[in-house]
DNA sequence: ATTACTGTATTAATATGTTGATACAGTGAA
DNA sequence: TTCACTGTATCAACATATTAATACAGTAAT
């Protein structure tokens, strides 16, 4: 089972709900948790972590909502078999880049520089 | 006078003291204002904006952590000569950037993928 | 139908973030 | 000092986000 995966810190400003949002993620594309597999029913998540049901409700809607676990009442969840694909996920990839520029522009960062330390970030990734 | 060149959107999610601090920083960036150029006090900008002089000060405050202003009771605010290094905004950048690789791998996303994406971006970029 | 699980919806409590009302304090010129 | 400007601090009002209490509804096996 993947309940020993999952752990929240209470004491940080990452909203829970959040949190397992990652976890989730993580233990996914980790390939601990294959297509179909089952994720923990959302009351025995919550009462593991000894939190509100729909705390981790609202994870898992949010999940549901990008693709990456499906769910229904009476069955639970589980590890959805329309996962983004890769196109999709290049696509959302390119929405968080377009932000990460826009905030070098508002640091008055030249696209030159930019690039310049991504060339070096990748040069000196091992 | 560099009051026209500052608006904001009462109807936007992004808190109006923030709207004033991109603002500022644009303003900086494409050298509207110089080192030492005084900025509105933040009486006039608030009354301009028909706003509360707290948000205008916090948005001053905010900026004088940064260093990108500077400024003292009684004299007002200036566009600060200590305004961050090109070597200091890197080190900024390559956070910004980091927590952007984090997302990638978030989302299951191989460096590899990461990488393609950025070229294309650079190579489409006019 | 009953049971024992599933998820869902509604509403309230709580925490946090944002903005405003108002009074206070620093600076420099007349 | 007095005046007219600066920024600052304190507290309250308001909005939003997060979590919880609680009741409701779907599914499947018995």
């Amino acid at each position: 089972m993947i309940l020993k995966e999952i752990s929240v810190d209470f004491t940080s400003p990452v909203p829970v709900y959040e949190q397992i949002k990652r976890n989730i993620k993580h233990i996914i594309a980790k390939d601990l948790l294959k297509i179909n597999d089952p994720l923990p029913s959302i009351r025995e998540l919550s009462s593991f972590l000894k939190i509100n049901p729909n705390t981790v409700a609202r994870a898992y809607r949010e999940l549901q909502q990008e693709k990456i676990i499906d769910g229904r009442p009476g069955k639970g969840f589980w590890a959805s078999s329309k996962k983004p694909s890769g196109k999709e996920k290049i696509v959302m990839l390119e929405d968080e880049f377009n932000k990460f520029i826009e905030k070098a522009v508002d640091m008055g960062i030249s696209p030159e520089s930019v690039k310049e330390m991504i060339s070096k970030y990748f040069r000196e990734e091992k």
